[in-house]
DNA sequence: AAAATTACCTGTATGATACAGCTATCTGGG
DNA sequence: CCCAGATAGCTGTATCATACAGGTAATTTT
């Protein structure tokens, strides 16, 4: 193995093993600031409705597909939702079989007030950054995600 | 708002958009690659084999305390790894009612081919970027790991 | 119009986790 | 030295997120 090769070993050595703590600890922040704003959604409740916002109304499989979920536990995620109130299922015209999700306006709310509280802890926690290494880390970061997702769907 | 505080805002809200998309990709690639290499050890099985590898024998509270999980839990993974003949239990000889953990030759050898694996799935779908680009990512996951860490502990 | 597919739901199982309570051990102030 | 309180680990129990298998109804294909 050349150097070069060496070092681009390292380094995708280093990616996995930030990939998998960052996976833990965001669990961990997850949990832990659960007792604020948080604990208001759950984990899947929370992407579903930032889903349905930037997505609009869409059926159950749209969403499971999307989310890289099935759709089971999509239709009891959506069930708990409907319970309280953030998301509305009306029947889907062009198709009997579907029902159409959309969220409501309590749902949006609901979900932007966790987006806010999350954006701020980053504020916090990234204050002593300059603003161009959070730029450059929100671009790879979606880098990452998009190749990613195209990783799991070609598979 | 200036017009930077506005452009901060909006990055910290790609910044936060990336690490839950993130988290959820984790989560489905985890699951997706279940029938390889990475079946053979789950989510925590993983992270605890890999402390011990990085950070040497220890007992549980020890681990439960790095890993930000309950006790219990750590215990129950604990008893499976064990189980499985990954880790080894010895009593503490400092103090009757610690045991240290410690992973076996078998352990460390999972974690490693499992290591491998997921570090060739990187290299696999970061081939198309340059190397500083990785390089850069491996930094800043680093630094907001640091940055998260040191947010939940101080709660 | 029968067959195949799709959409959703429900039953059931698994895995990861937390919290509360238990026992054994340790430690520091009288 | 001894007891009160702290700590380490374990076990019981609950919750949550998720998957898979099977069912029913509606749709599409042939």
């Amino acid at each position: 193995m050349s150097d070069d090769d060496h070092a681009k070993e390292v380094t995708l050595g280093r990616i996995e093993t930030e990939v998998a703590l960052l996976m833990r600890l965001g669990e961990a922040t997850r949990r832990g600031t659960g007792t604020m704003e948080h604990r208001l959604l759950d984990r899947a409740a929370y992407v579903i409705l930032r889903h349905l916002d930037v997505a609009g109304p869409q059926n159950v499989s749209a969403l499971a597909a999307r989310l890289n979920l099935d759709g089971s536990t999509v239709t009891r995620q959506v069930s708990a939702l409907q319970r309280d109130g953030l998301i509305a299922r009306t029947p889907d015209p062009a198709d009997g079989r579907g029902t159409v999700i959309s969220a409501t306006a309590a749902g949006l709310q609901r979900m932007a007030a966790v987006q806010a509280a999350r954006t701020r802890l980053y504020g916090e926690m990234l204050a002593s950054w300059s603003e161009t290494d959070r730029d450059t880390l929100a671009e790879l970061l979606h880098r990452l995600n998009e190749a990613l997702d195209a990783r799991n769907r070609r598979r």
